[in-house]
DNA sequence: GTGAAAGCGCTAACAA
DNA sequence: TTGTTAGCGCTTTCAC
């Protein structure tokens, strides 16, 4: 009991005996088993992290912005990945709980109701993130991805661009930016823009680049990381932009910046996402719903 | 005792009474408690990782190559990061031992004897990664990185380069790059590189651009994306690569290939390296000292 | 300021 | 096939 208290409360232990208590435990080399501590005491100064994929530039700042405020609180990260997959991050999210964290922080929203249910029966504090879903089951933490597809249309209207086109995936996310980038450009007068539903790497944007029809001259897509594949597909295809074709990115990625010619974008704070789910989590945040809000970018491709 | 029964081995339950535990479970929306488990059956079925930092493709995709073949067994994974700081690695990686998992990952090796120690004395396995330590701890997956930097050495001075520059980090493994690639230089009977360290982002790598002295006409970045910024800060400044300056890189990012000129690179296998990892880690793996190699794929940038 | 007792929610081992 | 007992290594509570 002495060895415990000297551990989390030591000044309610003699200086004398403390010390006498901290030479054993250099000693013989003690460390905590904190699973133990952990059902003794109904905390476990954990935080569960659900992820699409943390090998994405994106996710993997918010997992950092998260995890750099709460480590110095003696908190430890525990991440899975749902790999776009309903009934993945089902298992993920079942398997995080039995772990018992006392927050969980995902991207988006549960896919299903039965995760939603799971999620709203766990009584802890749970912060969805990079949207701001209409009915939240708790916190959230992100920006309106609506919105930016609407202010990107915007944008291309204004500078007299006609026949656009939209690069990105299928998750809730994207097709979110999608829909606000339609709906924006047929209220603008221009025709229903294209869209390319395409994979989730660089790679693929360059590919797009290829399935480009002449016509268009403006492209969202979706995320950097496919805006600056479609950067280089154009460059190889020779088509130049942004004379021929504007080119607008998501996500503000530093190599963006670096592009000839540098991309536009839309620029969200993956970190500053990940500082505010923690301030959420850890009860700090003055309000449950934080939009962060998102800035375009221009830059010279757009 | 029955549903526990139900839960981990429900071969062992006769088909009526699991039918009915499972009524049950589902009923009143039971989650096992896994961390109760974990202290009855000293089983936590967690994998700790402790990485620089996960906002860097490089160990984001090694978390992903681990995780993608822990988390179908079961294994959770807890994650910490060390900020290329000694004082924060000795301290996560207590915390993470705190929580008794079954195997730990790191990039790289202990910085200091007590943190070595410690995990020497935690009775799992311990998995090194990124580098192939002399005296490792006990399991390693990684490559050379002295090797790596005498490789690119030797292709400039093959290529008739004469004056060589180095820009990188000064964590063990950029130094252990810079190490093989001076020796190599002076072994090609090149003067002795030009060092130039910088921070931990692309831009970083574009100011070494600025820096760079005008007879530099070979630079070596000891990761992919400081070559990307380079080679943007270079063309920023009128200096046409490769023609004036060669540049090769290392980590084979895939925006390098889509760079213009497509950047040279010393290949590496992120997520290869946390797939060695995970066999390592769960006793799949032939042997404890994983060599993962690289590879000098020339485009091109030099 | 220190220690003794009880118990957190499970699983291992054994009994029925 | 199911159930009982003991105990994992701590923390909470209460006594001294």
């Amino acid at each position: 009991m002495t060895v415990s208290r000297v551990l989390r409360i030591p000044e309610k232990v003699r200086l004398a005996t403390r010390t006498r208590v901290e030479a054993a435990i250099e000693a013989v080399g003690y460390v905590p088993n904190l699973v133990a501590g952990s059902l003794a005491s109904a905390r476990t100064r954990t935080i569960a992290v659900l992820v699409p994929t943390i090998a994405n530039a994106i996710f993997a700042d918010t997992v950092q912005g998260l995890s750099d405020e709460v480590e110095p609180r003696g908190y430890t990260v525990i991440l899975a990945q749902s790999r776009y997959d309903d009934a993945q991050e089902g298992r993920m999210l079942m398997a995080l709980l039995s772990r018992r964290p006392e927050a969980l922080v995902m991207v988006g929203s549960p896919a299903t109701r039965a995760s939603a249910d799971l999620l709203r029966r766990a009584g802890i504090p749970v912060v969805e993130t990079w949207d701001l879903p209409a009915q939240p089951i708790d916190a959230v933490a992100g920006f309106d991805n609506r919105a930016a597809g609407v202010t990107v249309a915007r944008h291309f209207a204004a500078a007299g661009r006609r026949r656009l086109a939209f690069v990105g995936g299928d998750d809730p996310r994207a097709t979110r930016r999608w829909k606000g980038f339609r709906a924006a450009s047929v209220e603008a007068g221009l025709p229903v823009p294209r869209r390319f539903g395409v994979g989730r790497n660089a790679g693929a944007g360059a590919l797009a680049a290829l399935a480009l029809p002449g016509d268009v001259d403006a492209v969202f897509a979706a995320n950097d990381s496919h805006a600056i594949g479609l950067l280089a597909g154009l460059r190889d295809a020779g088509r130049r932009v942004p004379d021929e074709v504007a080119v607008v990115g998501l996500g503000d990625l530093e190599l963006g910046r670096l592009m000839q010619p540098a991309l536009s974008t839309i620029r969200i704070d993956g970190m500053a996402i990940g500082r505010a789910a923690a301030a959420l989590t850890l009860g700090t945040a003055s309000e449950r719903h934080l939009n962060l809000g998102f800035e375009l970018v221009v830059r010279l491709s757009g």
